[in-house]
RNA sequence: GUGGCUAUAGCUCAGUCGGUAGAGCGCCUGGUUGUGGUCCAGGAGGUCGCCGGUUCAAGCCCGGUUAGCCACCCCA
């Protein structure tokens, strides 16, 4: 027999399920608008050799083609396309494309899923969605944008506490500082050292001053240096400090480094005042992708931190380039399947019901159903979602259909009497087992009964 | 892509020394006269992932395969 199981890391969810990732959504583009940023949806492929640009990923790119295609004509390749793995890389085809209708420094959201090739895991997925803001410039982005946009998603994730999200950690490093300081020390392959140190976390810093020194050529003293480096994190200006300290100590100050941390600075000090406690400085954060040039920002769950980053990104001084002009930008993504995906399995959150309905109204026999639909007819008109029992079955029933759906009230219509004449209807609230007289054209259920909501799994 | 573990009812799982399958939950029906949940009584539902091998006999042992989970890699 065919059995139906779920495909590994494409994630699908029961309606209540849905209920909460529609309200993240909403919620994070709540947020993004607050801020300013405009939306907008890049179409799902990009030519082959577009998404290749970026390195390494090419085995993760899900590759598209017809059933029918010529066997022989896709070997040309170079018309071949490709499901985006991420939103950066079409928005730099995007803004490219679209340049001269565009208004810089652009400011955008999108949110769309992505698809990457990697092997599932808990939180890891192949087909995904991704909540992206990024502020693009043309030629110049001032430096502050990398100070509001890791706050704008602080503030974002921190709009979804009231349903029962852990708070979160954003933290932030600066590219300039490490590598201002690897090469301070003189170790050449920023790249390959920001690799290693990516590691700690998971191996420890003895492995990795072993990694510094096998892979990467580093003396035990740079090696030292290093992870000295990686120690270092706080919420306040005191870090750079600390690093400048460090960096004298090993006679490793460069310029480079110090407008990194200058930059660094700004931003702790800025996040100190407008998110406190959220923003914090490490400086082991690398971020293996080589195109960021400025600050880097990972953002944890707290209490979650083996789910690894919900929300990733940086600043890149070549977002996107069409020779003649460069485009810098800065900006975040968040793994919003990755959040939901805990929401619901780690039973944090709950949908107060699966379905949209606040009332079914109880059909009395087939031959009445007209007038069921008529009460649902009237609620609908003001805004009631209302379904009609899908039979005449006894009473008992139709009112467990509504409490197995989560639906709050139950709408009787009113007998009809010897004289032809309707009854008064009634409304039962299944919950409590009240039930009162009502009146279609006025009645209203209370306003947290109205829509689905979705709450603490606790409350 | 590499490695480990797993696969039995809709779900979560038991299944001993190989002897042709069980529980809990869920689902359906009933417990008169149109009002659910609790309780009671009944009931439906499984080619034991798939293919092959060993054996008188395979859910159990062996090989393969597919799928899922986990770790690595990488990343949201």
């Amino acid at each position: 027999m065919a059995r139906i199981a779920p495909l590994s890391g494409f994630p699908e969810w029961l309606p209540d399920g849905r209920v909460v990732e529609q309200h993240v959504l909403d919620t994070l583009r709540r947020t993004f608008e607050l801020h300013g940023f405009a939306g907008i949806e890049t179409r799902a492929v990009e030519p082959l050799e577009q998404l290749l640009r970026k390195g390494e990923t090419s085995k993760e790119v899900y590759v598209l083609r017809r059933l029918q295609a010529d066997p022989e004509a896709d070997e040309a390749g170079d018309k071949q396309l490709g499901l985006h793995f991420d939103l950066t890389v079409p928005f730099a085809r995007y803004v490219l494309e679209n340049a001269g209708k565009l208004a810089f420094p652009f400011k955008r959201y999108q949110i769309q899923k992505v698809w990457r090739g990697e092997r599932p895991q808990d939180g890891r997925f192949r087909e995904f969605v991704q909540a992206d803001i990024d502020v693009v410039g043309a030629g110049e982005l001032p430096y502050h944008f990398e100070v509001e946009l890791p706050l704008v998603m602080a503030e974002a994730l921190g709009a979804l506490r009231g349903i029962g999200l852990p708070p979160v950690r954003v933290l932030v490093n600066n590219r300039k500082v490490a590598e201002g300081f690897y090469r301070g020390v003189g170790l050449e392959d920023v790249e390959g050292v920001l690799r290693q140190v990516d590691k700690l976390d998971k191996v420890g810093p003895d492995a990795v001053a072993e990694l510094l020194q096998a892979e990467q050529g580093a003396t035990p003293e740079q090696a030292k240096a290093c992870l000295e480096l990686a120690a270092i994190s706080g919420e306040d200006v005191s870090v750079v400090d600390r690093v400048r300290e460090l960096a004298t100590a090993y006679g490793a100050v460069t310029d480079l480094l110090e407008t990194g941390l200058a930059e660094l600075r700004a931003l702790v000090a800025a996040a100190a005042e407008r998110a406190p406690g959220v923003v914090v400085a490490d400086l082991k954060i690398a971020r293996g992708l080589d195109y960021y040039t400025g600050s880097v920002y990972e953002t944890v769950l707290v209490g979650h931190e083996q789910l690894g980053s919900i929300c990733s990104g940086g600043r890149y001084d070549t977002l996107a380039s069409d020779g003649k002009n460069t485009y810098p930008g800065v900006g975040l993504s968040i793994g919003v399947s990755r959040v939901v995906s805990r929401l619901l399995s780690a039973e944090l959150v709950r949908a107060t019901r699966g379905v949209p309905s606040a009332v079914v109204v109880a059909v009395v026999d087939e031959d009445q159903r007209a007038a069921s639909d008529a009460v649902a007819a009237a609620l609908r008109g003001r805004g009631i979602p209302v379904e009609v029992a899908p039979t005449a079955a006894k009473f008992g029933k139709q009112i467990r259909y509504a409490d197995r759906r989560g639906i709050p009230y139950v709408w009787f219509p009113g007998a009809v009497g010897e004289d032809g004449v309707r009854g008064p209807d009634q409304v039962k609230d299944i919950r409590s087992g009240e039930q009162t007289p009502a009146d279609a054209a006025t009645w209203e259920p209370p306003a947290e009964d109205r829509w689905p909501r979705v709450i603490p799994a606790d409350a």
